[in-house]
DNA sequence: ACCGGGTGCGCAAGCGCTTGCGCTAGGCTG
DNA sequence: CAGCCTAGCGCAAGCGCTTGCGCACCCGGT
């Protein structure tokens, strides 16, 4: 491996010079500063990431915690925050964090005290208390996106105001009967996106005058939502229209109504939430978020925080009217939206 | 930062013993172990990483080179890596490499030459003939995953075993008009994936006294499926079966199918390639491919190559029959495959 | 001509570990 | 009981950079 002294040797200075130009800190005049550079490049020449660590006290390297590591939502955020950091010289490391209590203990305990990162983006888990407790322990800048827990800095989207649009879309078709499919519970609204979700939707349906509106807990994937929309479906008096707090959760629910022998939107109108690559073939209308930016805002705002400066704030959101919305049977909205472009 | 020097204190030994204790390299005596392992975790002290790295000479990181880093066969390999590096004390780097020249550049003339990593997996990237130079230049341990290139080492699955099993199911079903969707040329079958699978499907329909079998070269996407296969609908003698060469590209197709008004396997027989998560809600027939086990074996093998041992081998595939497809107009069989379950 | 203030660079001391080598003490062999 | 071997541990020299400090030199002002 060629290191420092080798391009110090090439370009006739020393270590020092070179360290300096390479980084651009301290003073050097600019034809050594280029003398050095080309040196450096004919050599092929690049910095020691653990040499550098180890002198400077800082790694180049974000950490990302993802829960499971398998969800399209998280791959797309992934793109996002690597996106952002790559032109800054920043790695990324993943810590995938499951279920698994010793896997868990592993990656807070053990992984992240490495000191391999600078910072730390969590996305959307779920944590316990002391699991909280050890992050914040590790006195690295963090940042959550899509976070459940209020006592870590995160990026947030307003998620009782998607809730609310969601569920207003359908109301304004005309639909009375929505049932709600997610997780949570309706009591206290500040804790995980489920509940602010669910929260959102049962405040707009107490805005329109209906109480104790159906609700199905399930889990956010295709197969959870499957089951809870054709469980509902059975019922003796199936709602008219289903708001599932996740894409995935919709598609579900959409494959749920074609087993059940309804057609959607004549029979039932569904909504999501999320924007998945796929719900424009499913024709699902959907909340959208964007991952992929909330990504990049999310690595701009770790950055932000390894330098001291904080850089949070909302997220985005917007509705997508497709075609798995309509009012109940065809029949005219009460309220119009804006004409399909 | 608790260093190693606090740990020593507290254990009443050396740095020296405690390095050794908590590595267990070198010859320790049980007690003194045992006592550097609890001053160690009673202060929370891990080895930092960079200085270990220098010391050693090796980081205790594999690299993960990703192509878009937003696809759900990415997402699951990764997730299947994650499980196998984490336990052995490995942390898992992401590159992710677009169709950027100046990214692509980065990644390969720095990112990777920081000496971050100890072994780098490369998954199904098209890399250019002088990009595999500079990836071998690293000296680096390298496994390929669904790689293109020969001169990577790489896990590889048999492509043409897998095209040439899907194409024969369906003239197993009495098909004679089958499409494939895919990518690639009929020429050299040495290259990369897309070209190995078209090899099999020419193959075997050739097997089967079928010249110039319908090919559509298209991208690997949803919408690039629907595209496709609808065109080949609209064609005046449509083809009455498709192998899409990805789950993708068949969802695409069923798209289309629905879109042009053909039942689903009545007028259109679908096979694809994956084992996609979602195939199955869409009754896609399939050759299923392993992902999350492919990442498993991905990760044994660079962690074989950094200890200077070889271990690949072929992956394996399944065929998995669901209900996309069927003889060509619900007609019998001239083979009839094994009952469903 | 002298001096003050920059500018441009090198010296060397770390950063926090690892590990070859050496030392001591105890157990074994003959 | 002497000599040898081995187990158990400490010393100290790195690993490859970064950076505070210092030195030399050059420029302009008086």
């Amino acid at each position: 491996m060629t290191g420092i002294d080798d391009v110090a040797r090439a370009a006739g200075v020393s270590a020092a010079t070179v360290s300096r130009a390479l980084s651009g800190r301290g003073r050097i005049s600019d034809a050594t500063r280029a003398r050095v550079r080309a040196a450096a490049a004919d050599l092929g020449y690049v910095v020691s990431a653990a040499a550098s660590a180890l002198a400077t006290g800082r790694a180049a390297n974000i950490g990302v915690v993802v829960p499971l590591l398998d969800r399209w939502f998280f791959a797309n955020v992934l793109d996002g925050i690597a996106s952002r950091l790559t032109p800054r010289g920043y790695d990324m490391t993943l810590y995938s964090m499951s279920t698994d209590r010793a896997q868990r203990d592993g990656v807070l305990d053990v992984s992240l005290r490495r000191g391999r990162v600078d910072g730390l983006i969590v996305l959307s888990l779920t944590l316990a208390d002391d699991e909280v407790d050890r992050l914040l322990d590790l006195n690295l800048p963090v940042v959550g996106l899509g976070s459940t827990n209020r006592r870590l800095p995160a990026l947030r989207i307003d998620d009782v105001a998607v809730a609310r649009l969601a569920t207003k879309h359908l109301l304004a078709l005309g639909h009375r009967r929505i049932a709600h499919l997610g997780a949570g519970y309706p009591g206290d609204p500040g804790l995980d996106i489920p509940s602010l979700r669910r929260h959102g939707f049962d405040a707009a349906m107490a805005d329109a005058g209906i109480r104790d509106a159906r609700f199905v807990a399930t889990d956010f994937t295709i197969d959870g939502g499957y089951r809870a929309a054709r469980a509902l479906l059975q019922e003796a008096e199936p709602p008219t229209a289903i708001f599932a707090a996740s894409d995935e959760l919709a598609f579900g629910a959409l494959f749920a109504a074609r087993d059940e022998g309804r057609d959607v939107p004549w029979d039932l109108s569904v909504i999501g939430v999320d924007g998945h690559e796929m719900s424009d073939f499913f024709g699902l209308t959907t909340i959208a978020q964007f991952p992929h930016e909330q990504g990049e805002r999310a690595a701009d705002a770790v950055l932000a925080a390894v330098d001291g400066r904080t850089e949070l704030g909302e997220l985005s959101f917007r509705l997508v009217e497709r075609t798995s919305t309509s009012a109940p049977h065809g029949g005219l909205a009460e309220v119009s939206g804006s004409p399909a472009p």
